[in-house]
Parts: C-alpha cells; sequence; structure tokens
DNA sequence: GCTGCTTCTTGATTTTGATCAAGTAGGTTT
DNA sequence: AAACCTACTTGATCAAAATCAAGAAGCAGC
C-alpha cells in the first residue's frame, strides 16, 4: 500500500478532506524492536511509515514466523485487526528506529462518515491489500521455496538489503539453513 | 464474503438504494465446469451465487492448483481482476450447474459513485476479502499440510461433502496421493 | 582490545511429501 | 451389460527441506 501516492492519483481529495486528514495524524517514534502491536492486543491505531521499516510476524511454537515487511509509505498495524476491531493474531515491531504519522480507528471512522473521498480511500486501500496479499497466497500455494527466493531477490533485492536473513527465511517458509544453502547456490 | 448477511446486518441501505442495486443484478445459469472467468481475461461481471457452487484456480505446468471454493451466497469472480480491471491470472468455473445474479464493472462503479450506502458496502466487502486471503495466507505459511487437512476438515467439513478430492488436495497444496495417505491416517 | 551475543554458514542425518507405477471402484455412455 | 473414463487408493522409491550439531563471522558493550 502506497498511500500517499494513492491518494493524489486515484482521488481528489479537496483541501478541506486533506486538512482534516493532516488535522488528525500525530507523529511518534518506535525504537529499534519496539512492539507497535502485539498480539491478542486489538489495533486501535494504524500508521503511516515516514522513515523506517517493520515486520510483521506470528508466533507459533515459540518461534517467530515473519508475514511482512513494512517500508516507507506503507501502512503500519493489522488490518484484520483494525478492520474487525478484534484481537491481532499478529505481531507488528520496528526493525530499526522508525517515524510514523498515526491516527485512531475512530478517527478514521469519522473520516469515512463525513468525507466521502476517504470513503473511497478507505475501499481502494482495502482493496489493494487484498490484491496483495491474494499475490502472496498465490506465491504460497504455488511456488516452490526456492522459486519465492528467487522472486524475493529479482523483485524485492531492498529485502535483503534491510532485513536479517533469518527473518526472510520465515518469510519464504524455509529454514535460516536452507536459506543460507540457496544463498551459496546462486550466488554468481 | 456472505453479501445478502453483510447488507442488511452493517449498512441500512434505502428502498430507493436497493432498488437501484436489484434492477442491475441479472440472473444466469452455469452449467458444470463451464468458466465463468479465464487466465488472461479482464473479470468484468461479478455475480452472487445464489445455488450452486465454483472453483477458483490456477494453471501451472499444465496443471491445476484450486485456490478457493465457493457456495451459496459467496461472490463470483476475481476481486483482484474486477478491482483492477487488468486481466485474470485464475480461471473461475462451475463445480456444478450454478445460477447466479451478476452485474458488470461499470454497474458496480455507478453504483459506488452515486449511493454511499454501496460505496460502504464495497469497502467492507473488500475488507472481507483481505482478511479472508491473509487468514489463508497465515496457513499457508505456519501451517503443516496435514494440520491444514485437519483444519478444513474440522471448520469446513461441507467442502468434502461437495468437492472431489483432487481438487481439495491442491487447495491444501498436497498431491491427490498424500491427501488419500492422510485419510487412511485419520480414519477412525 | 577482549567478551559475549546474535547472525549466518556448513555438514550429517532424518523426515515429509512428491513422484512413479499399478490397481480398484464408481459412474456414465452406448 | 460392457466399455470407458474419472476419481481414488496403495506401494516403492526419490527428492527436498527440516533437524541436529557445530563452527565462523560480525557487532555491541565493557
Amino acid at each position: 500500500m502506497r498511500v500517499i501516492d494513492n491518494i493524489e492519483i486515484v482521488i481528489q481529495p479537496t483541501s478541506e478532506e486533506k486538512a482534516a486528514l493532516e488535522k488528525m495524524l500525530r507523529p511518534r517514534l518506535l525504537a529499534k524492536n519496539e512492539l507497535f502491536l502485539k498480539e491478542g492486543e486489538v489495533c486501535t491505531t494504524i500508521g503511516f511509515i515516514e522513515q523506517g521499516s517493520a515486520r510483521l510476524f506470528y508466533i507459533v511454537d515459540e518461534r517467530e514466523i515473519s508475514k511482512d515487511f513494512l517500508f516507507e509509505n506503507a501502512i503500519i498495524g493489522s488490518f484484520a485487526s483494525f478492520f474487525s476491531q478484534l484481537p491481532s493474531s499478529l505481531n507488528v515491531a520496528a526493525l530499526e528506529e522508525t517515524h510514523i504519522l498515526e491516527m485512531d480507528y475512530r478517527q478514521v471512522m469519522y473520516l469515512y462518515d463525513h468525507y466521502p473521498a476517504w470513503q473511497k480511500l478507505g475501499r481502494i486501500i482495502a482493496q489493494d491489500q487484498f490484491i496483495r496479499s491474494e499475490r502472496r497466497e498465490a506465491s504460497l500455494l504455488k511456488d516452490s521455496p526456492e522459486l519465492r527466493y528467487l522472486s524475493l531477490i529479482e523483485e524485492h533485492p531492498k529485502v535483503f538489503k534491510r532485513v536479517p536473513l533469518h527473518y526472510i527465511a520465515s518469510y519464504l517458509g524455509i529454514t535460516p539453513e536452507t536459506l543460507s544453502r540457496y544463498r551459496q547456490k546462486f550466488k554468481h
């Protein structure tokens, strides 16, 4: 989700609508490894990443399994928990010192109900999130771990520059040992 | 997505809004195995399943991999292709003779732009689709094939009653042989 | 600089599910 | 009913990745 991009590309907020949004955003600084959202909590706040990065992960049998990595302009939080206002099944933590602009659930609902442009943007964001999730779902269903590794290098090389390898391993659905062997195998 | 349920539960359409929707829905009958959408085509039509069932699947190396199964009240089509109006990467086919109510992309956009209730419903449908996709993504990432099999039996036993096993196998990310062995193993 | 921790790599072995191959059972068509 | 097709099962072998184990390399704090 590149919200900032979408905003000006797909909808035309009036300056009043823009002002209403900006007034609600408050800056916040997350320390490295600080949890933005913990499993079991309801995600009542959602934010845009201005500078930095974050990781979404599940905890299964004491182990962390990375679901996604977020960088600048992405929305930080659990959409599933935020939309439903039910406890989150995933954790969200900053990978490094990260600057965000956040707003609360009630503020977002207020924008939806009072500004058609933001209601529409909400729909488009949800659609984009869905498309992104479906693409990931497809890669987990159709592709071998090895192909997922090669695709990630090809399509998102920056992930390897900014995210520790053992986090990437669980994202690919493999162990760190297997990732290490892929790297060896495809090193040229 | 249980649209019909959602409609009355989460939003309050006026009778005018309801009438506008109903006027656009046209009935259609899909024969068993008839394709509703083919890979490469843009999904310009979306429908509600009144009676029957359908399967979404990818084709990889000449093989079909089932992504999802749809039953009564579900929305049939590719959301990703429909939302983006880009070629679909998946196929949609009826599993049996299936009655649907369908409408076109332009009609849906018209509803979104002219009726706040439908714009809002569009957002909520997109959110629900996202949550559903994320849950599936999580099971593919976190769970073993065996656990996915056991969860499917537990949570959606009706799938085993209405869908051929070899379709279910690829949905679980395993071969028909492995599914057959799980069934043997857990038969009590 | 050293110490200790975390990350990453490498090797040996085991496990899981895929593949290959064959056969059985149910339905449908003629 | 016979022939055919599709769906499903069962068995033997193979391949991929996990696990177990150990070590190397990078870094943070003292």
